[in-house]
DNA sequence: AGATGGATTTTC
DNA sequence: AAAATCCATCTC
């Protein structure tokens, strides 16, 4: 399949985020590869979302929030309560901050790698079905941050498309404490995939989900 | 339900 | 300088 270049990421990020779903992530360690089919992300999109990084501290392309600031098809890797790592890849033009999250993974390839790092999960279906997880999973952390999609040991691809009947659409995770930017639905999950998160119950008996306003 | 634990941000 | 907070996960 091929690769998704920073043409990709250079669009708005709601339609990023979307069309992310169903592409696969692919990461080489060594001489091994690990692979996992995205069923799981989210959009964070400008200064004015409160739960994205550039919201916070001095407004600017200053401190952590500067690798949101970078361009499109950059990763921007961060840690989260001091335990783990947290995969998101910059979208649109340079300048202006936003970023899609990567929630969770299908394992596709490479498992017995997975494993290895994955000790706790016993299930297939726990080795990457979180953001934490997806790190360990296939060994991204803070080494990844500020490189380009076009990194030879972590990349991306594109992947059967999900048809919009099985994209759901909802408020993002873990992020009550973001005041009126709560619950903007940007979040995006497979419905039909056995590894997302955290389900929706609601946001699933809803009818046409996506085809909602993208603005 | 509670513990975890480092970087970042906010408050004093 | 100190306290609070965080896009989460594991164990109990």
């Amino acid at each position: 399949m091929p690769r998704l270049g920073p043409a990709f990421f250079d669009r708005p990020t709601l339609a990023v985020a979307r069309d992310l779903l169903g592409a696969l992530l692919v990461r080489r360690i060594g001489r091994g590869l690990v692979a996992g089919r995205i069923v799981e992300v989210e959009a964070y999109v400008g200064e004015d979302d409160l739960a994205c990084h550039a919201s916070r501290g001095k407004p600017g392309k200053k401190g952590r929030a500067a690798g949101l600031y970078v361009g499109p098809g950059h990763y921007y890797v961060y840690m989260i309560y001091g335990m783990y790592w947290c995969l998101n890849v910059v979208t649109e033009r340079e300048g202006f901050p936003a970023a899609v999250l990567v929630r969770a993974l299908e394992p596709v390839g490479g498992v017995h790698l997975m494993r290895r790092r994955r000790r706790a999960a016993r299930r297939e279906r726990d080795l990457a079905n979180g953001p934490g997880r997806l790190c360990q999973a296939l060994s991204i952390d803070g080494r990844f941050h500020g490189k380009s999609v076009e990194s030879r040991s972590l990349w991306l691809e594109r992947g059967d498309p999900i048809p919009e009947k099985e994209v759901i659409r909802c408020p993002r995770i873990g992020v009550d404490y973001a005041g009126n930017s709560k619950d903007l639905p940007w979040r995006f999950y497979v419905r039909t995939s056995e590894c997302v998160s955290v389900r929706d119950p609601e946001a699933e008996r809803l009818p046409d989900q996506s085809a909602r306003s993208m603005a």
